[in-house]
DNA sequence: TATTGTTATACTCTATAACTATA
DNA sequence: TATAGTTATAGAGTATAACAATA
């Protein structure tokens, strides 16, 4: 095996860490992955229309319903009117899902302070700056895929 | 932000475009992510009964019999009797799941070598040794949390 | 005419519990 | 008695297609 390889399997294995981290979050909070993923979305952009959360979850809109149904009945979140467009509801947090919100950055920031915070500064320089130099050879790999 | 959790993002964004990259084979041949991930065990096991994938897939034995159905129905693996115990079967990879197998391993060496394939290697090697650090440090966390 | 969200339908992945055949 | 796998049942996530209300 290369060592490119190696590194790739290195970099998976800590997904899947960082993945089993968050599935510990999930059975705390009693949701799912794609649920904390809409809250997240939530969290960044506020209340959002269901349009816009399909488009930023990459998912169908029919697909939203169903995520918003689930975290309606746990109390989640709410679906307000939309002030200007009879058609829309605003997908909104409830005072549980802001809290839940909260958590979940907090959990976020605090894994990244436990995994890196006490890594050389140099050294950490170097990793983020190989690890920025591949994510751009990435989107040019994935952009000559989608030219083809 | 703190740099820990600029460099955490990082590291998760690179893990989605991976993801992409494994969707794409996925689609090109039919699959889904489960199925890919079981027919990856059998390339590193070698034919298996289903209460060893259940094992190493962690998931149930009842689920495992479910992606089995499908793989078998795609041409990707049969059911072969086991030599010496009448209640197991051995999944076994077909001529054709054993070309998707390679595929999948030549796919996974291909993007590491276009990934990390031209970094300096000092800055390789550097960039290993943080990762392999924080896996470990993240092994202690994870085991922490269990004997809590 | 186009957009927003839902109803209808279907498939995959996942789990628990009960059951059959075999060890 | 324990183990390997399946049947039965259920829930979540995903998709496409057709539809109603609104823009």
């Amino acid at each position: 095996m290369t060592q490119a390889t190696e590194v790739l399997d290195r970099v998976l294995h800590l997904a899947t860490l960082v993945q089993s981290d968050l599935a510990r979050f999930e059975r705390e909070a009693g949701l799912t992955t794609p649920r904390v993923h809409l809250l997240w979305v939530l969290g960044e952009a506020g209340p959002s229309t269901q349009q816009a959360l399909a488009r930023a979850l990459a998912v169908t809109p029919r697909n939203v319903t169903g995520l918003v149904d689930g975290l309606v009945a746990s109390g989640h979140v709410t679906r307000e009117p939309h002030p200007t467009d009879r058609r829309a509801t605003l997908v909104t947090p409830t005072t549980q899902g802001a809290r839940t919100i909260r958590e979940l950055v907090e959990s976020h920031d605090d894994l990244a302070r436990r995994l890196f915070g006490d890594v050389a500064p140099e050294r950490l320089t170097t990793f983020d700056e190989v690890l920025g130099a591949t994510v751009e050879r990435f989107a040019g790999l994935m952009a000559a895929e989608a030219a083809r």
